[in-house]
DNA sequence: CCAGGTCAAGGGAGT
DNA sequence: ACTCCCTTGACCTGG
């Protein structure tokens, strides 16, 4: 079996540890309110910088998959990017880094909060939601990453409110004002509740009216498979992929099964336990284990031929 | 330096 | 009504 393309989540705790890089940089709300904008600059170019360094040892590595942090610029909902004090520097470096991300033919995505809900019936809620996913677009606009999801943004629709067609239309209208920069790349999960969206729920809604593709998420699926088999669900998320588009996935395996039967099935494991079945399908794959670039490396010992 | 308490955001489930 | 869970643990303060 050929090698997975995999990727991790934001946090590389090889580098976190031994060199203290991080791009995580953040703080609480007291904090913004005393130092303000100012001290979010500060955070933000560190955390670019070293941003950049994650994404070199990736691909030192053969790492061609990475989420980026959504801390990585603080507060931002509450200012423009470029209102930045150090925003010039800051462009540079992203500039750079999307250079170096395209010529290595490395995927980045993002994943923005649960507190994104596009199809809220808040107007305040959906607002916030429209500033922060667009500036999660202006940034990858930075790096000038084609707008498409092959840079996805991934967001799930949030809330059901005792009816999921309901909410699943608002969500469509609501995604139509949306800017390009984030329309272009948003991408929608599937939930690991009952009450929330299966792949099909989110095909039949989601994909069918505007056209966005699919993450599948294998454990949610497992949590949430409605009527179809893991290997129909996947089938069905690869669909809405453009063909041109290699689809974006997520894997971990259950905590509960694995390291902790007190802990519940949904519950994220430090590492991977079984080898990952693709059903056949060409598949980008973000591992969520919380162990994160140690879990994708350890995956490839117990899984893989690597060295 | 470290442990413990606290921390923006939405929504759902469990108690 | 409250806590925990998702999520990406990280910040901040008092010792």
């Amino acid at each position: 079996m050929s090698n997975l393309n995999l990727g991790y989540c934001c946090i590389n705790l090889t580098l976190q540890e031994s060199k203290n890089l991080t791009t995580n940089r953040s703080m609480i709300r007291k904090t913004f309110n005393d130092k303000g904008i100012k001290y979010s600059s500060e955070l933000t170019l560190k955390n670019v910088e070293d941003l950049e360094k994650v994404i070199q040892w990736n691909i030192q590595r053969g790492i061609k998959v990475y989420r980026m942090s959504s801390d990585m610029v603080p507060w931002m909902s509450e200012y423009e990017l470029t209102d930045l004090p150090d925003f010039k520097k800051i462009q540079v470096i992203l500039e750079r880094i999307g250079d170096t991300v395209q010529k290595n033919g490395v995927r980045l995505t993002f994943h923005p909060g649960p507190f994104n809900v596009l199809a809220s019936p808040k107007p305040q809620v959906v607002q916030k939601a429209y500033k922060e996913l667009c500036q999660h677009g202006q940034i990858l606009d930075l790096m000038g990453l084609p707008r498409t999801p092959y840079y996805p943004i991934n967001i799930h629709i949030g809330g059901a409110y005792g009816d999921k067609e309901k909410t699943i239309r608002t969500f469509c209208d609501n995604f139509q004002l949306l800017d390009d920069t984030a329309k272009k790349r948003l991408v929608i999960e599937n939930d690991d509740k009952a009450s929330m969206y299966t792949v099909e729920d989110l095909y039949e809604g989601i994909y069918k009216n505007i056209g966005i593709p699919i993450t599948f998420d294998f454990l949610h699926h497992q949590c949430n498979p409605g009527n179809l088999t893991e290997a129909e669900a996947l089938g069905l998320a690869f669909k809405s992929w453009d063909s041109s588009i290699i689809p974006i996935t997520h894997y971990s395996s259950s905590k509960k099964i694995n390291e902790d039967e007190d802990s519940i099935f949904r519950a994220h494991a430090d590492y991977i336990y079984e080898e990952i079945n693709t059903h056949g399908y060409l598949i980008d794959i973000e591992l969520e284990s919380k162990a994160k670039e140690l879990a994708l490396l350890k995956y490839r010992k117990d899984f893989e031929n690597s060295l």
